[in-house]
DNA sequence: CTAAACTCCGTACTATACTACAGGGTCAAG
DNA sequence: CTTGACCCTGTAGTATAGTACGGAGTTTAG
């Protein structure tokens, strides 16, 4: 079987031979076989995983998000039942990300709907929502006196 | 009408006080009226602006894209053609992501159904995909002799 | 066997996006 | 009219995610 060198891994993902070794030091990577000479030695599986790594992170996701993610499907060590519930908590993060991307989409349309109407845009629409993603712990606080807006300074 | 200081903007944006100045610094937010003692005065919309900027973060916009987003609903001075252009290109970055995003969710489901059947998911399917992503200029390299992989270092 | 292209490791530098003071002024309840 | 919470500017520091050498050894076409 044929191994690549890091070039060749670099060249076919499109990802930096130093980001290649980057990512290995943070453990996004295996460390690869090596040559005695000392040069890694991959096989093309890499390839598809730094693909992923790259598409993953123009998607919001941080490369400590992606390792989770990438865990999911390689973590031999990992109990079903966790993967299981870490799977469902990504799906929803996943699917709350679609409805969001889906809401600036159809606003985007508005704006095109709009402006194509006239030559110019000094009338277009104000605002069309994209809210909501808004419901982290809604602040049940009993606001009884001038709380805090941030944490006291120290003398 | 009742304006806001920077502290409420701040608790209703779920953004930092510091993060606002910054933004405003960055250009992403307009320069708000002042009070006479140099206070910020903002009124709702700017917590809209906000939460719109903090969720496209969160969808792997950068700051500047988010900037040209804003830009399409707001910007008065831009002409109409240019941003039916700019908003036709901004849907399909988005239609991407939202079909990358898709695409992951289905895989994280085969996940979870694969390692349902048993009780460990050593035998955890490989790889599903959520390749392509990768139709960056297809490299029509002639490709004749051994081109350097890296660009030549100076002597 | 040579030379160009490749690889190694380690360290240092960069860009982006915040985040944290310092040292001062402002506001409003009591 | 004090006092605690708030705001101002400016500058410096941090975290994340790379990126760029230097100085060395390795590979392979010619």
């Amino acid at each position: 079987m044929r191994y690549l060198r890091i070039g060749e891994v670099a060249q076919r993902s499109h990802v930096g031979i130093e980001t290649i070794r980057y990512y290995e030091r943070q453990g996004l990577l295996a460390q690869p076989t090596r040559r005695p000479s000392g040069y890694r030695q991959y096989d093309d599986s890499v390839v598809a995983r730094l693909l992923f790594i790259r598409r993953a992170k123009e998607l919001g996701f941080t490369l400590s998000e992606i390792k989770e993610l990438l865990a999911l499907w390689f973590d031999v060590e990992t109990k079903c039942v966790h993967v299981r519930q870490r799977a469902e908590r990504k799906i929803a993060d996943i699917e709350d990300k679609i409805r969001s991307l889906q809401k600036m989409k159809r606003s985007l349309k508005t704006v095109i709907g709009t402006c194509s109407e006239k030559d110019s845009v000094s009338d277009c629409p104000l605002w069309f929502g994209l809210d909501e993603s808004e419901k982290s712990a809604a602040s049940v606080n009993p606001s009884n006196a001038r709380s805090p807006l941030t944490k006291p300074r120290k003398k």
